[in-house]
DNA sequence: CTAGAATCGGAATGACTGTTCCGCTTGGAT
DNA sequence: ATCCAAGCGGAACAGTCATTCCGATTCTAG
């Protein structure tokens, strides 16, 4: 692989980046290739197609996120690892908007090939109720459910970091004790 | 008015609503004309733009909503009524795309001619409170926040009944008890 | 029943989109 | 310094889409 071209898809990676951040999947592909400063064509030199490169994306930011869930694992605390992985997450999706489709599409069908985040989030909650700082009795279908619905509304509404920290308070006394008064 | 061409506003109306439901703002006017069995010169009659028929139906769901919200306002049960309210609205977003972006844009910039949803949602708050059925240091700012994220995600995710049921209980628990335990 | 205005349908328009293609440029091995 | 394949840019293509327009149709007042 020549010395420009890796250059170039660093570039159109990091272009791609900001403009899906900003756009979402209606993102252009010229516009993408207008920032990275290069042709069209040399984007499709590296990514056969449009959902290819934002595949791509994903998949890196994926990484990333499981490499955050592990390491946070490893914490003392279990409890208030659990509650800042929730925090961080929801804090980054404000900005992401790829991150938002990453996590739903990794709490719907666990898409062939990613890694284990699951698997990292798991360990979280379960060293978390292990210690007593979260009910026993949610699984990771509430769990993934209640923070792909934070980081869509997020996102979406462009949640101030105070709205944000107070939303998430009310999510995580939920997510602290079990039913006690009858239910709606 | 004529009578064939208010017939048809209806037709237009009930097919836009399907067809919006399904694919969100994504949604084609060919594909709304077809269905409604009309030309795409008749929705133009009716509806300047789409964005203007997108309006209208907003503009519908929300004064429903606001019926439903001001008739469960005089609920003998003022923490049932409140849940419930919660849970429907949910629960009828799983189907309904647009009615997510109308509460969204609600909670968000409470647009010019909508109907007073914000205050039939914050008097159905207040009885609750005042019931001590849900904690008092909540207000309409998290409560949006939180409606707008469990719709969001209940929509993007397919939430099942059994799945938003789950996870609208531990978003319950939240709201009915004041922080205790230590932050994160 | 008839005229004529309101309304209709759907082809045409123009502005987008993702993707392909190819003549030109350039890196880097010799 | 030379060469040529790997790589490049961006015009061209084929497909969308919302919106416009006008000849044909249909309603309704008289």
């Amino acid at each position: 692989m020549r010395a420009d071209a890796r250059r170039n898809r660093a570039r159109v990676l990091e272009a791609a980046e900001v403009v899906l951040a900003r756009d979402g999947l209606d993102a252009s592909m010229r516009e993408i290739a207008t920032l990275a400063g290069v042709g069209v064509g040399t984007i499709y030199r590296q990514f056969p197609t449009k959902e290819a490169l934002y595949q791509a994306i994903v998949t890196d930011r994926q990484e990333r996120l499981a490499a955050m869930a592990e390491e946070l694992a490893g914490a003392a605390d279990a409890g208030a690892a659990f509650f800042e992985f929730f925090d961080r997450i929801v804090a980054h999706s404000t900005v992401k908007r790829i991150l938002v489709d990453a996590l739903a599409s990794a709490g719907i069908d666990a898409k062939a090939g990613a890694p284990d985040i699951k698997g990292a989030i798991s360990a979280l909650l379960v060293r978390a109720q292990e210690a007593g700082a979260v009910r026993a009795d949610v699984g990771m279908a509430e769990l993934l459910a209640l923070l792909s619905a934070a980081c869509l509304a997020a996102q979406h509404n462009n949640w101030s970091d105070d709205l944000r920290t107070r939303a998430l308070a009310v999510m995580f006394d939920g997510l602290r004790r079990p039913t006690s008064a009858s239910g709606a």
